[in-house]
DNA sequence: TTTGTGATTGAACACGTTTTCATTTTGTGA
DNA sequence: TCACAAAATGAAAACGTGTTCAATCACAAA
């Protein structure tokens, strides 16, 4: 009858361990807590009758009494990218070995933020959150979670750590997008490339806008023409359309330069499938990120590399320093990029 | 000095909120469920002041005496897989819709199950699991859940509640494959194909086993020969590979039905970068799933699809339900397929 | 044996909430 | 005005754990 006696068993708790066991509450608490003073040969006892009850931890009960929730908040306005996905396949990989579970959440798909939304995920009282997102302001993030919660905003590929109480930034993450791009222009230089076009990302991104102040400093470097920009959302379908006007409306151009790889994609197939134009011969294309999908035969794309796991490491490597000491000083990291040359240049 | 004190500010309490409205703790916590009893215009001026203070229920206290942790966990082997990033993004918005938050772990990835990674799980108290995978038994994860968590064990695209205290299976959400089969095969039979390869997805593959006996049995039914079966694990790699093989060392075929869409992509591109062959005028190719990329133009995929948003829906429906009625009868639901027409078959 | 030092132990408290239950207040009809 | 049911209220008791602190134990040195 009763709602609690129906669940065949109930989950074993710290009490039942300890009656087992004949020691107190406290010792079965000391042995699941390894830097806590207890015999070791107790402790042994405790955690083989722990297994045998099928006994773990209540985290929420934990969670209680140290503030640690050990829960790590992920603000994802879409997990299908392919570039954030594997972000958070590696994130939570790499949390998940350091006791650090992954609590997602989905943002609208405008980027917008839902205040409702910080204010439910503050409930659960994340460690640290990291929001993938372009067009937010720190602050609001920060408005929202009062206590001193380490955030770290990603945008695109650059991410940042939000101090919660002055609301101003603190460890940075940033990647050398020179290294790669020269590459890029290099090469597209030696193949003859002169009309450039940059199919750029969200407008409010980050790393889009580092991209092209790079690309046009490079090119420039190099007695290049300027490039063409052409905006654009990250999107198959944008960087489709754009590519057919850049060539319909527009006067065309020798080489195109996407933000990303899925919008070289879409450039690729825009060219190759509606506008009759081969790639590289007629038109070269480079891309950024090196998704998996940007070494399938159809692509083949030449494009700009971020290492994720070097990246991943660095932000953990940040989250954890900056939980363990919140009141570190202020930290930078800057990862390199390189040029993967694969089929759509030379 | 104090590490607490070194916060900023501490989180609010309902304490503090009560304290400020001249109410008493109890009223608070009223005044946030919605059906508990409290004077209207006393509801409105609590959460006035809870605004102000910027207080929301801690999750962790609540589910310690409720017993609800509102999270469901996901054991996820790759959260890169187009198809499986779908399903968690859409889960995650449909569960989040419902006040659930998604608890995200990375199984191994050879799929098999951390007995550690589970009893972790566990710890968080998750009001169900979604286990995304294809070799685990549902009693071992029964087993580690030794409360009456409902389990949903989604084998590519079957669904299946294993019930925690028998071991045994109750709901079940499947997929009618005959129905886009039947198309894809009239289809194909119509262009003249005589000569069908099935290239396959994961061995344990429930969904894989099915979409195999289904195309048998269809063709069967249409007087058409046996397919010859390769035999691949949903990846574009052993797609390719398995492809190459079929026409190199086989003696090749008219049409290749893909257990996925990604292993599609991976014979498409073999016939046409490597073996020279044009698709879908010397070999037709049917993908399965129907991903966001099956539309990209370089490979413009025929494809059976399964509607994804119909699918999360039932599940997420299929969880509550269970959630609120743990003893109900079992229940099974089973969605249709439908071919998506598009440029590799005719 | 005695003393002292450090490791080991458990009782009591704290964490922030919901739930129970007895009490008080409100609203309605005679 | 009275009586009575229904709604509203708060004190106290949970929920399962980590932490503090005083007490106990083990063991080596004197």
């Amino acid at each position: 009858m009763n709602d609690r006696a129906d669940k065949k068993t109930a989950r074993a708790t710290a009490d039942q361990v300890a009656r087992e066991a004949n020691v107190s509450r406290v010792a079965v608490s000391r042995a699941f807590n390894p830097n806590a003073s207890l015999k070791p040969e107790k402790r042994d006892r405790i955690l083989q009758i722990a297994r045998e009850l099928n006994y773990t931890p209540d985290m929420a009960a934990r969670s209680l009494v140290t503030g640690r929730s050990h829960l790590v908040g992920m603000i994802v306005p879409d997990v299908c990218s392919p570039w954030e996905s594997q972000e958070i396949d590696a994130l939570t990989t790499a949390l998940q070995a350091e006791g650090f579970a992954t609590l997602l959440f989905k943002a609208k798909a405008d980027f917008s933020m839902d205040p409702r939304l910080l204010t439910y995920m503050r409930g659960f009282n994340p460690d640290s959150v990291i929001a993938f997102t372009e067009n937010i302001l720190p602050d609001v993030l920060c408005g929202f979670l009062d206590r001193a919660v380490p955030i770290y905003v990603i945008y695109d590929d650059v991410a940042q750590f939000a101090g919660a109480a002055s609301g101003t930034l603190y460890d940075r993450l940033l990647v050398r997008q020179k290294n790669g791009i020269e590459q890029a222009v290099a090469l597209l230089q030696g193949y003859g490339a002169r009309r450039i076009a940059y199919l750029g990302g969200k407008a409010q991104s980050l790393a889009n806008a580092e991209r092209e102040r790079t690309l046009k400093e490079t090119l420039s470097e190099r007695g290049m023409d300027a490039p063409i920009v052409l905006s654009g959302d990250y999107t198959y379908d944008t960087a489709y359309q754009a590519t057919l006007d850049l060539f319909r409306i527009g006067d065309g151009a020798d080489a195109i330069f996407a933000a990303n790889d899925v919008g070289a994609f879409g450039a690729i197939d825009a060219l190759r499938h509606e506008l009759g134009l081969s790639v590289p011969e007629d038109v070269k294309v480079v891309g950024f990120d090196d998704i998996p999908q940007a070494h399938w035969k159809s692509y083949n794309l030449t494009t700009v590399r971020i290492d994720l796991d070097e990246r991943v490491r660095a932000l953990v490597r940040l989250i954890l320093m900056r939980l363990r000491a919140p009141d570190a000083e202020p930290f930078t990291e800057t990862l390199n990029t390189r040029l993967i040359v694969r089929g759509t240049v030379g």
